[in-house]
DNA sequence: CTATCATGGCTAATATCGTTAGCCATTGAG
DNA sequence: CTCAATGGCTAACGATATTAGCCATGATAG
């Protein structure tokens, strides 16, 4: 390869996702990215087609970590100790870095096939465990249609300082999980 | 009043949701709001403090039109058909205008008192609802936070296009309702 | 009536974005 | 040794939010 490169692209994923989850989606700009990674801002361009496909491989990234954060943190005897165990683990996973949470599912991004890909790849722990769990093949998408949505829709709200009417919101998790797992045996 | 006004903070409003609920929230922009009014962007300063406090306006008449929405069109004779109802409105209410619905807690604002407010009466109607459906109070609260999640997130992911894998969404909208209502009688 | 003064327009200007065009130095391959 | 592609750079454009400062209006106090 000719000129020797000053960057390369996962340098530049790297600095975007420290950018974004230090400061939110705002911060990643085209500047404040070449400049970390010591280069003019034209330059990105050789590396990605704009901004936004910039941002696509820091969601692409943050879903891949959190599949592997699922499976390293999913611990349990019983299939359902485990199921509750990787929603901890999910919760965590939001709570710990809330930019780097608000990232996934923002845009409209479904139409693009590869975070389409690499969301499927983080719901395969979750499709596992329930497998694991006897839950019937034909039941697996639904049950997942149940606790994905409310996984997302607490970690949302939660990192949004949306449960602000006192109460104490570790329990109302635990609640709304267990309602939602009242299938599964314990 | 001096000097004849163009335009009003509430002909604003109205045209900044026009212009969120067509095309997304970066369709918002204060020259296109100013121009629609018939007035230059400068102007719009008069009104609102920025973008944001306008975005802001829009966020809570949206939230006041969900409420109204709610008590609308939540129907039925048992306290449970009418959960259901209100459930369903809810649902209806995100697909009808994603863009709408996405400026839902978009942004942190619950640390804004305002949006706060307008979020909480966003949710009284669901608190009757379970008060009427014979809930204790102390659980009303509790079983909120496993609903409002649940709902947010599927119309979230619905909208974004997030059921991708085949399968019926209706059902398994109503499965995971149900679930969660387990614990209200028929 | 008239003087006042706050309201709500306007123009001009600035800073910051993302992005494109076009140029040039390097260097690995033939 | 040549050469072409890679990956940098400068310059520039257009869009954006926002500010400063000016001016006309017209309700209101005297």
């Amino acid at each position: 390869m000719p000129t020797p490169a000053k960057t390369s692209r996962p340098e530049l994923v790297a600095i975007a996702r420290r950018l974004v989850e230090a400061s939110g989606p705002d911060a990643l700009t085209v500047s404040a990215v070449a400049q970390s990674a010591g280069v003019k801002a034209p330059s990105l361009y050789k590396h990605f087609a704009d901004r936004a496909a910039l941002l696509k491989a820091c969601e692409i990234e943050i879903l891949h970590e959190l599949e592997a954060t699922l499976r390293r943190e999913t611990k349990g005897d019983s299939p359902r100790a485990r199921l509750i165990s990787m929603a901890a683990a999910y919760r965590r996973f939001g709570k710990a870095a809330p930019n780097r949470y608000r990232v996934i599912y923002s845009g409209n991004a479904f139409t693009d096939p590869e975070i389409r890909e690499a969301c499927l790849f983080s719901a395969q722990p979750l499709f596992d465990e329930l497998r694991a769990a006897g839950i019937a093949e034909d039941r697996v998408l639904p049950v997942s249609r149940t606790m994905v949505p409310f996984l997302h829709g607490f970690v949302l709200m939660e990192i949004g300082s949306a449960f602000n009417l006192g109460g104490d919101v570790d329990e109302a998790f635990e609640l709304g999980l267990e309602t939602i797992l009242a299938g599964v045996p314990r």
